[in-house]
DNA sequence: AATAGTTCTTGATGTAGATTAAGAAATTAG
DNA sequence: CTAATTTCTTAATCTACATCAAGAACTATT
């Protein structure tokens, strides 16, 4: 869990006590590839943090079709955040596209923690207010850019991951079709 | 003052003194009628609470087109959190429609009542949670319903605003042409 | 290696909404 | 009250992307 604490740490100072006590709220487990963290339907109270491996966060829209909101790998959270603030039940999946290890806390270990250690609650304040600015940056993106120009972002942010999963993933993410990225990826290399 | 004080106390307990304490390190401003609160280019680290009034969060985009993203009446919050978070220079204008009574808090007095006073921190936590949802909303909004149901939805959560802005900026917060617009009105008149 | 299941590509056609342009209506100012 | 300015509407054309369909290229299974 070595990734799990230097990322705490790296947002706020812990004695080694206090870090015990915040290391030990979190529970570690192991999914396989294609396996799912969470389900559409159900609450979904715990936030996710990826120790190792490759995540996505998506859910379907109302013709049923998969649109991939969030991909994360190691060191990166991949929470439901809707779903965990506002505690309705969640309309995203969460699936490890690789074998990954996670560690997560539930949201009432987390409020003890803000209880018993003040400065929890400011790093997850500011998680959430990183959250918000990352939210706001992929919205206005999507409006304001091409298709084409996030697919190039998108490579420059992600690079290898195109090879480890379908492109109809990186489609949903894109917010397009398959059909639509296939012919962005054969208009960039005629230029 | 009383709208301030009501929507603090309706989401966490204060003593009459802490109240006190909180109340102080606000400041009031009245604006006239199209005067700006905040300029994009400049930092915006201040947090609007509006006493009573009507304003708009608006920003220019890569045409120089004016994109409205908030509109906030009485009781409202109207910040700029992406500025306010990320403390880069703001690129959004924020203006007031109708004469308005806004009540502002500087980043720097709010870090100092988060010391003394701990569960303004929890209030912030969650004025931020409750923006995160809404943003989130909107964007998924934006994303499955077509512009003339956004009108429709506009209408029903905005009412009588329709009467007090010019149609442009309500095209804008749409995200759609003033034309558009037209057309859509003009569709729903014949049905 | 042969089969079956996925995933990717290509082409034809469809559509929501943008853009451009220009006149009509409403506001504001002198 | 008239002129000037701002805002709104209508129509023609254009564009980014979706949808549908069907074949091609992978990938996995036996």
């Amino acid at each position: 869990m070595e990734r799990l604490k230097n990322h705490i740490q790296s947002h706020i100072e812990l004695s080694p006590e206090e870090l015990r006590t915040v290391i030990t709220s979190f529970k570690c487990r192991n999914f396989s590839k294609n396996e799912f963290i969470q389900y559409s339907g159900t609450k979904s109270l715990d936030l996710l943090f990826i120790e190792n491996g490759l995540v996505r966060v998506y859910y379907l829209d109302n013709q049923g079709i998969e649109i991939t909101i969030h991909i994360g790998m190691d060191d990166m959270w991949v929470n439901n955040l809707y779903a965990f603030i506002s505690e309705k039940p969640s309309n995203v999946y969460i699936q490890a596209l690789e074998n990954s290890t996670i560690y997560l806390i539930q949201k009432r270990q987390l409020e003890r923690l803000y209880e018993t250690i003040g400065s929890m609650e400011t790093f997850f304040r500011l998680k959430i207010e990183r959250a918000y600015l990352a939210l706001q940056d992929r919205t206005l993106n999507q409006i304001n850019s091409t298709a084409e120009s996030r697919y190039i972002e998108f490579k420059v942010k992600y690079g290898d991951i195109e090879s480890k999963v379908p492109q109809y993933i990186i489609a949903s993410y894109l917010s397009i079709t398959p059909e639509h990225l296939s012919r962005i990826k054969k208009n960039l290399l005629k230029n």
